[in-house]
RNA sequence: GGCCCCAUCGUCUAGUGGUCUAGGACACCGGCCUUUCACGCCGGCAACACGGGUUCGAGUCCCGUUGGGGUCACCA
């Protein structure tokens, strides 16, 4: 049986280099027919663990990655906290002192400090002297005495080489002289988290450690611990990290502030601050920010869109197949097929992933995804559920592909507001409502469409062109005065449309209020 | 700095010694369509980091250089 696991510590935001970690977990694991585990890296120091988690809970849900075992759905290996598993840690501290693969060390960490200046003056590697390293019982006591404490080390190895097999990089080798003594236990015995995760790893029977390259280099002493405790290795892949739009850097959640110079990255971000302001969402917290999965949602992004994006980050089938379904993805991926180097996010392409996958969504699955948002803005309150269902819907139809993300519809609320408080755009009034001439002829126009049967997008553009064929005139000379009147803005949705969406009153009285208004 | 990893268009990538005058996608540029916006369609620009080998032949194998990155905690 196949397990993997993805190991998040509770920090109240996904990232999305982490994701696509667990994303690469999940589908290795659902390939195989094996289980896909959540593990919670908490520390004991850390509050609020419940809090934190649980918008990283949500992400997944919503993400559609699902686990087996872990938080809210328990398992037969827990708990899956591991400020729970104190006990497991101690009892594996406990066997490798024992069996002499680990030390109780008194050292002040002035001593090593000093230790390691003297390496550095003299330019040699650092290597601890095992001065404090308590060798008998009678140490220990006398080092106490003095009121000294001690720490647990690893006594590792100094000669020779750890070499394993990666599944992406293949084989890999680190000479143990490279190597310190790292403490596995502190003086007020909680452990450390090498120590733990390899404990974790077993207990849960992980068979696959599939994790982010920074982890390459501490594997050798994840694998000295492993072997020194008896366990079978698991087979470790090691993952390129997802690197700064633009730039080789580590993606940062930090670094908001630089990425907003990059354009594409701010594109990104300004769309969905425009979104996430209509709707109230705070926007100056650390999860509003393109690099946490928490962005997306609130923006209105179709999580596989994301997904199907950050498949293709690090990871590709073969020279042109770019769309995939879930079950494609399963049955698709493999980790041979992962890149060696660093993939760097690009806001534009996952944007174009959106795009397309927004557009092929059937109007009955779009609208439920879009009423939300009106509701959250605060708009139709005057309508009944299913009249806002319907008019969202008419919306969404007539928009077709400019609705790129959910939040997208807020860019109408011309077709919410009363017709006394539509905005009007005062340049676009200036530009298209004071043109000589535009006003007398959308006097006449209105005339004609207050007395329109019926009133749909087919019979007023034939009204309109008729129209034009009176008047002499071309459709460039009304239309955009036209449009202005009624939807307060030179930008928008077809115009026969809109006017069909409004109906034959509203768009008389808003006619009538822009003529009003000259 | 030590150790380790990586290196094809701006970006994601295909390429596993000859079919590569290097393919696809996103972005970008030009044109068409058009009542605005968006979409769509057509066309275009654009890469094997550099230097040595190996080989009849190298983007593909080896070595070096350069560049980038990761990691070196009583953090996770």
């Amino acid at each position: 049986m196949i397990r993997t696991r993805f190991a998040p510590s509770p920090t109240g935001y996904l990232h999305i280099g982490g994701v696509r970690t667990a994303l690469f977990n999940w589908l290795f694991a659902r390939q195989h027919g094996g289980q896909f585990i959540l593990r919670i890296d908490d520390t004991d120091q850390q509050r609020n663990v419940t809090e934190a988690l649980q918008p990283i809970l949500d992400g997944f849900r919503w993400l559609g990655i699902d686990w087996d075992e872990g938080p809210d759905v328990g398992g037969p290996y827990g708990p899956y906290f591991q400020s729970q598993r104190q006990t497991r840690h101690e009892a594996a501290v406990k066997q490798l002192l024992d069996s002499g693969h680990a030390y109780r060390d008194y050292a002040l960490p002035e001593e090593l400090q000093a230790e390691r200046e003297a390496a550095e003056a003299a330019k040699r590697p650092f290597t601890y002297s095992r001065r404090w390293m308590a060798q008998t019982e009678a140490d220990a006591a006398r080092w106490e005495a003095d009121g000294r404490a001690a720490v647990v080390r690893l006594k590792m190895p100094r000669t020779g080489s750890c070499r394993f097999h990666d599944q992406i990089r293949g084989d890999v080798e680190f000479q143990w002289s490279q190597e310190q003594d790292h403490v596995i236990q502190r003086a007020d015995g909680t452990c450390l988290y090498h120590l733990a995760n390899v404990v974790d790893d077993h207990d849960f029977a992980i068979t696959h450690v599939i994790r982010a390259v920074e982890h390459l280099s501490n594997t050798p002493r994840q694998v000295f611990i492993a072997q020194s405790l008896g366990y079978e290795l698991p087979q470790y892949a090691h993952l390129p990290y997802v690197a700064e739009p633009g730039s080789a850097n580590k993606l940062s959640k930090r670094k908001l502030d630089k990425y907003l110079k990059h354009p594409d990255f701010k594109k990104l971000y300004e769309h969905g601050l425009r979104i996430a302001r209509a709707i109230g969402h705070a926007t100056t917290g650390e999860t509003f920010n393109p690099v946490i999965v928490d962005f997306y949602r609130t923006v209105g992004y179709l999580p596989s869109a994301l997904v199907n994006y950050l498949l293709l980050l690090g990871w590709s089938l073969d020279d042109k197949t770019e769309q995939f379904t879930r079950a494609e993805m399963i049955e698709h991926f493999t980790l041979e097929r992962v890149n060696k180097s660093p993939a760097s996010f690009d806001p534009l392409k996952l944007w174009a992933f959106q795009q397309r996958e927004m557009v092929a969504l059937p109007l009955d699955q779009k609208v439920p995804l879009l009423v939300p948002f009106v509701r959250q803005a605060g708009w139709g309150a005057a309508l009944r559920p299913a009249e806002l269902d319907d008019r969202v819907r008419q919306i969404a139809g007539a928009a077709g592909d400019r609705i790129k993300a959910a939040g997208d519809i807020l860019d109408y609320p011309e077709f919410f507001c009363a017709d006394e408080q539509l905005v009007m755009e005062p340049k676009d009034v200036e530009k298209r409502l004071r043109k000589p001439g535009a006003a007398e002829l959308l006097r006449r126009f209105r005339d004609m469409l207050a007395e329109l049967e019926p009133f749909d997008a087919a019979t007023v553009e034939a009204l309109l062109r008729s129209f034009l064929e009176r008047e002499q005139i071309q459709i460039g000379e009304i239309i955009h005065a036209l449009r202005v009147a009624t939807t307060g803005k030179s930008v928008g949705l077809g115009m026969f449309d809109a006017l069909a969406i409004l109906g034959r009153q509203s768009t008389v009285q808003r006619i009538d209020r822009a003529l009003q208004l000259l």
